[in-house]
This record gives structure tokens, sequence and C-alpha cells, in this order.
DNA sequence: TCTATTTAAATGTATATACATTTAATACAG
DNA sequence: CTGTATTAAATGTATATACATTTAAATAGA
């Protein structure tokens, strides 16, 4: 469906200005997608991505700010989302003896579990929800990093 | 910047994968450009898009499930969304005397003032943070649609 | 050493999304 | 009509973002 439906919007001014609205739109789209496929599992799409991260680190523990360094959102709050993960037994959340101001975070077995799972799902659903060829989705991917800049 | 320098990731399973993650980023860097752009003038980005639906009505009066449909988020709340800007004097709120149970909302003259001057801000910025030619731009609002099938 | 600065994490608060529920008004079937 | 269903908007509540501030620990410099 093109952006001018979608929003019921006659033109756009210029094609920047549509493509950051057709950006947003499209973004919208992916969450909803996101969102339904996480609830059955109570786990928001952020707390997911912080579960990949720890998984990343192979046992490894990581602090509160290396986890936000590599957020997909650098405004999110790590600090939060781990002790929302810690409430549900997916991660546990020690004082680093090395420097008390820090604290190291693990994932449990449980949610090393809990990911693999959902892992197979996430990614059936992108390769559905993306009507892209795999050579465009190439080149938006490289359109993504060239947009950034 | 690469999305795996970006985020600290070796590299993706798939492109499809890539894609959202690349997605997601991208998502962040835009409405981190958008928020410091709205802050000045306390609208936020989903506020400012509000406005620019009503001015769209040319005076013609949109009900709160109209502006509903038209936003670029299906899920944000525009009832709440009309409530902030009846507050700050951009939107004036009236019962809809032909169906009581709809309001009839209508930007007001400080409004389209407000709006005008920042969507030259807008313009200004689109250009400038999306650092793609048009061509670029052109092929990417193509792929977008595409995506969303 | 003692103080000042920096750093890590947590916390406070406003806005918005996500989704369910409620309230009130209208439509509609019997 | 009258009771039921539907619709529009508002409201309730949880999660997350955005951004400022606080707290505590470590570091650096006089």
């Amino acid at each position: 469906m093109k952006i001018e439906d979608a929003i019921q919007q006659k033109e756009f001014k210029d094609p920047y200005n549509k493509l950051v609205v057709n950006f947003l739109y499209t973004h919208s789209y992916i969450v909803t997608v996101q969102n339904a496929l996480f609830k059955p599992y109570d786990l928001s799409p952020e707390q997911y991505n912080v579960l990949r991260i720890l998984r990343g680190q192979n046992g490894v523990p990581a602090t509160v700010s290396s986890i936000q360094d590599r957020m997909l959102n650098k405004m999110s709050n790590a600090s939060r989302l781990v002790e929302k993960l810690k409430q549900k037994g997916l991660v546990k959340r020690e004082e680093c003896p090395k420097d008390r101001r820090q604290v190291d975070v693990v994932i449990t077995l449980n949610g090393l579990e809990i990911l693999k799972e959902l892992e197979l799902k996430v990614d059936e659903s992108n390769r559905s929800f993306v009507h892209l060829s795999t050579d465009d989705v190439q080149l938006m991917n490289e359109l993504l990093e060239k947009m950034r800049g």
C-alpha cells in the first residue's frame, strides 16, 4: 500500500519529507508485528534485545553501560530493563568486585532457553513480514547505512 | 557507520535479520534528530503530526478517530494528544452537533503559526540528516512500500 | 591525604505506545 | 417503542523513551 493511501495524504512537498514519513509509518508496521510475536512470552522487543546482547557475551558478564552502548535505541534505559528481566529470572545481576560502581549482568539458563525458542520465531517472522528479495534486502541495508551518513 | 560497528555485533544470521536491526537503529537515529528539533517548541513529533493532519483539513473539523486513522502510528492515542494540544491552545475541541459521541477538532491560528515556523525547520532538517541523493531517496521510498507488501 | 572531578548505576518525571475497559450516544432488530 | 448491539471517545495501566538529577564509588591532582 502506498504511503499516501495509508495515511490519507495526497502528496508530499519533497521526496525527503515523504521518506521520513514513509519510514516512520513502516517502523510502526514492524513494531506492531514484533509486539504480537513477543507478547505470548511476556517480553518486549527491547527486553528481547537485551537478552540477545547478553547471550553474545558467551558467559562473560556485561555491565549495564556496556549493554546500553549496544542497544538499538541509545536512549533506552538498560538499568530498568535489566531489573525487569531479573524479576522474570532471565538474568542475574551481581556487584562487580573490581569496581563496586559497576554491576555484572549475566543471562540465566532460563533466559537462554526462552531466547533460543523465540529466536526461531523471530527469524521466521522477519523473513515473512519483509516482502523483499534478498537482493532488495541487501540494497536496503546499504541505503540505511548511507542514509545515516 | 556500519550497523555492526554501531551496536558492536560481529555478524548477522541472515540479511533479513540485519535489515530489521538496521532499520530499528536508524529509526532511533531519526527520532533523536526530530526530538531535538521539536524540543524548543515544546512539541513532540507526534503532536506535530496531529497539527499537520488538522491543517490538511483546511478548516473542516476532524474527529478524533479520523485523526487516529491518519496517524503514522496507528496505536497512538489521538484522544490524549488532542488534549495536550488543547492545553497549549493549538487546537480547539467542540462537541459535534450531528453526533454527540463525536468531537470536532480544529487547529487554531496559533497552531497554524507554530506549524508554519516549524515546518521550515523540519524540511531543512530532513534534507540534511538524510544523507542520500534524490534518486536514492526515491529508491528507498519504493523499497519501503514494497517491504510492507 | 584530602578534595574535586569523573564515572556507573539508579531514580524521578513527562510523554508516548500498547492494549483493555468504560461511558455515553446512536443505530437497529424485533 | 424497547432492549441490544455498535460506535466514538475517554480512561486505566503497564512498558518504554527522553532527559535531568542523584547517589555512591573510583580516580586524579594539589
